[in-house]
DNA sequence: CCTAAACTATACTAAATTTATAGAATTTAT
DNA sequence: ATAAATTCTATAAATTTAGTATAGTTTAGG
């Protein structure tokens, strides 16, 4: 399940995708529009331009944009920025590999294959999904 | 990504799925031959058994067994089990739906119909993996 | 240069969930 | 009767999540 924190980031960029190219979005506008608290929409707006998702214009008539192409942005990248390895267990993860703490032999679990068959599935399925893709449907 | 309880599930069916035809394994020997902890997978046990996965002989010289069989357990049914919904939000789910709190037009929401698609594919994916398909890697 | 309006940064808190552990009760074979 | 096992309920510790608070910085415009 996603997080609401990955939840409102989607939401965010969502209302930011549909608007005007060259508009500036204020956080209390993108709050009221897509249904999210204020505060913590701050912090997720800043998580977003750390991952160079989102740019930002400080000061009076500042605000936020879209930074990259909604076409390239995929539920996959932002799954990852805020709720991790798209993968069951850390030890299927190909960005947030670790090594289970009860393993006994990874190249001997029966687990991990399994695992690793469903992540490049769902990360197939995840990439596909791009912010663009919602917009459109 | 799932959490231990379900991976500890796994992994005792994985070793139930392992003996031999009639063979009853206690507790210990499970949490042993798995490396769980063995008080915790007492009660993943009875969770087990209240899903009908496996069966249970009380007393002396009991213990569990496989109930289902190993070719019909999916990922997807230990996972509901114990970690609940596939789906990345309630509102997408199947088995688990709920409407999101923060949801002003379920019909209108650009997400929904995204994670519907994911839903599919990802329980496609994990309908595929079973106890078995695990066992025979 | 002052002020209002906005983003930025860090710390904190409350609630929920997860990961167990403890202890007593019950069941069964011998 | 006893030992060995499951069953049941409660509790505790740790972690994560969701959200709030507060102070600081930046910028446009008068």
């Amino acid at each position: 399940m996603l997080s609401h924190k990955t939840k409102y980031a989607l939401k965010a960029l969502l209302y930011l995708a549909q608007q005007d190219e060259n508009h500036i979005s204020r956080t209390i506008e993108i709050a009221e529009g897509a249904s999210i608290p204020k505060k913590f929409l701050e912090q997720i707006l800043l998580d977003l331009k750390r991952g160079h998702f989102v740019g930002s214009k400080q000061g009076k008539y500042g605000g936020y944009y879209l930074l990259k192409d909604k076409e390239t942005i995929t539920l996959a990248d932002i799954h990852r920025l805020f709720d991790g390895a798209i993968a069951l267990l850390p030890c299927a993860s190909l960005n947030f590999y670790e090594r289970c703490s009860d393993c006994v032999s990874e190249s001997e679990c029966l687990l991990r294959h399994g695992l690793m068959t469903i992540r490049d599935e769902t990360l197939k399925a995840m990439q596909g999904i791009t912010i663009a893709s919602l917009v459109k449907k």
